[in-house]
DNA sequence: AATTATTTAGTACATTTGTACTAATTTATA
DNA sequence: TATAAATTAGTACAAATGTACTAAATAATT
């Protein structure tokens, strides 16, 4: 990628994280780079394109901060890790998440590519959850589809904290990360086993 | 209220449920109801007026339905009936919150109701889960701030259902109601007692 | 050095949409 | 009935923004 792709995937990044997408136009982007427009057209043939590279940054950046939280002591202890990880790099591109909707609906392929991932992501859950169960630091199912839903809530808990915060509070800082991932990490807790749970309390005293 | 302007208003809430906010301008409106923009504004001087007109309307809907859902056997049927209700309004008003973010950005007055009646919220949450642990249907805290991040968690999960459900599945209707509205019921059991949870139990049968 | 390819700048356009404004028409009132 | 108030229609405008297009400037290549 030449340099130049690069400051502008660099300054949009900056400038959609801190005024929102659609506070953002091409002329803005290319202001903020002392460039022209047609310059940045150049570049990038539509502004979609922008998005949807800055898109797959964000995956290949979750991709790589997952393998490094893989190697840890305990299935639980990963589950926090990865957890941490993917909330930290929805805040680096925030832009995506402070109005997720707008970004699935706007972009087919973005969407297309989520849907599909979320389908990976769910059986990845399920064996993650499987092999808690099996190591007896999680109970099993007591209601109809109940792992499911666990599957369901963190998916909506992770996609839409950011919307919620910016909402309530009309901003998203690092204290306002630490808190929305403690209430992700504790999505788990009631769900586990005594040994779980003691594990659990452990692992939150080590951070 | 004039004749006109509810028919305004109800043309509105249908055009913005089927098509969402942003793809409905005055003039798709006016047009569906075979009256001219400069009509329209007449009545409403500007869009956000309709808008904020059908946010406060949503507003009365969920609180006669919660009154209606008062007069319950149970404590936690009374769980049940609320969260049931609170479902069912939000998908009458759907359009808010197939992209409730936007909505909140572009209209202050929305938002600023909307916090002030989340603080209300959960205190309201704080005592109802103070009578569930009185009546030992729900145990203590185990961790800190367990269930101030459940009220969060029900927050999210109940704005932003619909969203998720329109990304992943690109509609909505009765069926994801459904299933949304177990998910959310769900969220609870794991912090019920035996008791509770027989009592959860015995209250899904009979749904 | 000459030619070709790449990069940059600048202009213009098309489109959308909320809304302001004026005039006509209908309804209510005295 | 005459006058005032209300409702309705139609036109025009302003502002924003993505993008198409052309020409100039720079870098690369032969």
């Amino acid at each position: 990628m030449s340099r130049t792709k690069e400051k502008i995937l660099k300054q949009s990044l900056i400038l959609f994280n801190d005024q929102g997408l659609d506070h953002v136009s091409l002329r803005s982007i290319s202001n903020a780079l002392n460039m022209s427009v047609g310059n940045l057209q150049y570049h990038f043939k539509k502004r979609e394109d922008i998005i949807h590279e800055l898109y797959f940054q964000l995956v290949s950046t979750i991709d790589i901060a997952i393998e490094n939280s893989g190697n840890t002591q305990s299935k639980l202890e990963e589950f926090f890790e990865t957890t941490a990880a993917i909330v930290n790099c929805f805040y680096e591109y925030r832009f995506i998440f402070q109005d997720f909707t707008s970004v699935m609906n706007q972009h087919e392929a973005i969407r297309t590519h989520y849907q599909e991932l979320m389908k990976n992501r769910k059986l990845q859950f399920s064996a993650f959850i499987g092999s808690l169960i099996k190591r007896n630091l999680m109970r099993k199912e007591l209601l109809p589809n109940e792992y499911d839903h666990l599957f369901v809530r963190f998916q909506i808990l992770s996609d839409f904290w950011m919307s919620s915060s910016l909402i309530e509070l009309e901003k998203v800082a690092q204290k306002e990360v630490s808190m929305y991932t403690e209430m992700i990490h504790q999505t788990i807790f009631p769900y586990l086993t005594e040994t779980g749970k003691e594990a659990y309390l452990m692992i939150q005293k080590s951070i």
